[in-house]
DNA sequence: GTGAAAGCGCTAACAG
DNA sequence: CTGTTAGCGCTTTCAC
């Protein structure tokens, strides 16, 4: 069933009926009408395909992420989704996971798939040297990233400040009278960087004393929070608080020194990341930061759509997390 | 950039251009190196609308969900995509929240995108009445659902046999001397039912006391927790253990529970349900079901496949769950 | 092993 | 307000 058919039932030309297909104002009443019938009589859906192809423009964007599982990432991609529905644009989801090898791949799946553009939700999108391939996709179409940035032409990008966050709570914690305070993390990425540069230039600026366990990097989820216990444990580390890059670890500190029988916050306070639903779940509840993924995600969409529109738009946004206080500090 | 630019430059047809592209046997080595180095040169890339459109399928299909946030969810469409890439296929990802309205909508859209096929995760997605727009989706392209069932011509399912799980908790419990036992839940959906039907089940045969609040109903989330809490509480009801329909009930259930200083399990046993994350960021550690989430998608993605590729397939699926124990009861 | 040519179903001038 | 027509970039017979 196509155009031809429909026009054919209707007795005008396809013309026409892309015409009334499309909500063009150009058609009389009585003809719309007639075209309306054949198309429900019909059970008639356009081809969208053709309808791009013959228009050069999808209407689709890609989005990539290396795991939707993570709930920061399916966070980011809901509201992506959403907002760009409302503009009438479809999404193109990628799991990319951490291979670069992967992530070009899907980079150009989704550069042959005609998207108009493509936001990369997530810092680990950067690679520490080469960005050949992003920077190569952004000759075609724009590119957004989201939590990272690369300063070149058609790359626009919308952080949020790390640093700000983890510098706030060593002057929290350190103005509670906290002295023996250690970071902990997972993977090393442009937002993992920018939490311990700022964890980091709050130690210094305090005057907090810093020895080979003050930074530690660990695996990821619950399992790393366990370990950083373990491993301070066993080198009886002197640690009041507990800076975390991630929610989960956090989750895991908790259970570990519950084990070890350290009250959380009399003996150590613990500070998690991302204010995730984890953060509500643990016991006690835990103090976490909220870095707004749904305001990046959202002004990701709108920048997008101006750059689609011709529009002027900033070249980099940043986002301002904010620190929410509960029970584990 | 197209087929007949490289075509020129490589001094040969648009035909063998193509024939290349596809890695068709069918090429003289050095013909194929001449087409290899143009298309290098020219950085180009298949526009895979037009090959869509010419080959009459697009390789990909459309995935719909309620909520990517919810991890059930993000776990089904995780695996489905990872899955579906190993195949060669891409996934477009819908996100229709309950309104009946927006699913009808995105199912036209998917069929407009023409789709090779539809995966519909979730038991929300079969409407208590009417379901005429899936039947209707069906007759163009095959249907699967994840944990709900139609019986219809193009309508595949792969369901979890809830019941059985929440059943085998009430036989549990009831063994472990429990007598009073409730049952909490959220949405009435067709998994939402199944499980109820088996704690019944369960109650029914152990001749367990039942009474107006046995089966209460709260919203979803940590919130809906508290709620029955605090509603079995101000009514004075007996309760010594309570099977919840998800986790993050069971986790508000724990919460509350702290506050009016009840002890789980000696107090109170807490059941939960998706053996998610939050299963092992409680305190206790949450008993749970593992309702084989990966397992159904995997089943869903090779159904569909073999559908596609006009194999033989059972038309429904059973998967069992499994509980998983730990320190809630 | 390679090429010519006819579509795939639609949009978008342009003409009337 | 409506119709004609030329593409969009590719796949796929069918010849040679």
């Amino acid at each position: 069933m196509n155009i031809y058919e429909i026009a054919k039932r209707a007795g005008v030309s396809i013309a026409t009926v892309s015409r009334v297909i499309n909500n063009s104002p150009n058609v009389r009443k009585e003809t719309r009408e007639k075209v309306e019938a054949a198309i429900e009589e019909a059970n008639y859906t356009v081809n969208d395909i053709a309808r791009s192809l013959a228009a050069k423009t999808t209407h689709t964007i890609g989005v990539m992420t290396i795991d939707v599982r993570d709930s920061y990432y399916a966070n980011a991609i809901y509201t992506i989704e959403q907002e760009f529905r409302t503009y009438g644009y479809n999404v193109i989801l990628c799991n990319t996971g951490q291979e670069l090898r992967k992530k070009k791949k899907y980079l150009k799946i989704l550069l042959e798939k005609q998207v108009d553009g493509i936001i990369l939700v997530g810092s680990v999108f950067k690679e520490p040297i080469h960005n050949n391939h992003i920077i190569e996709a952004s000759k075609k179409v724009p590119i957004i990233m989201l939590n990272s940035h690369i300063g070149e032409e058609n790359i626009y990008s919308i952080v949020c400040d790390d640093s700000y966050a983890t510098y706030n709570i060593v002057k929290y914690l350190f103005e509670k009278g906290h002295e023996h305070i250690r970071y902990v993390y997972d993977v090393d990425s442009f937002s993992g960087l920018a939490k311990l540069s700022g964890f980091e230039r709050g130690m210094r600026e305090f005057h907090l004393p810093v020895d080979e366990n003050t930074i530690v990097q660990v695996s990821p989820g619950i399992e790393g929070g366990m370990e950083v216990i373990d491993r301070l444990e066993k080198e009886s580390c002197k640690y009041t608080a507990l800076v975390t890059s991630e929610d989960l670890i956090a989750a895991g500190v908790i259970k570990r020194l519950r084990d070890i029988k350290k009250r959380v916050p009399q003996d150590v306070a613990v500070f998690g990341f991302n204010n995730s639903i984890i953060s509500l779940c643990t016991y006690p509840e835990l103090s976490s930061v909220d870095n707004k993924v749904e305001n990046m995600a959202q002004e990701a969409v709108k920048i997008l759509y101006d750059v689609l529109n011709e529009k002027e738009v900033d070249k980099k946004k940043v986002v301002i997390p904010e620190l929410i206080f509960r029970n584990s500090c």
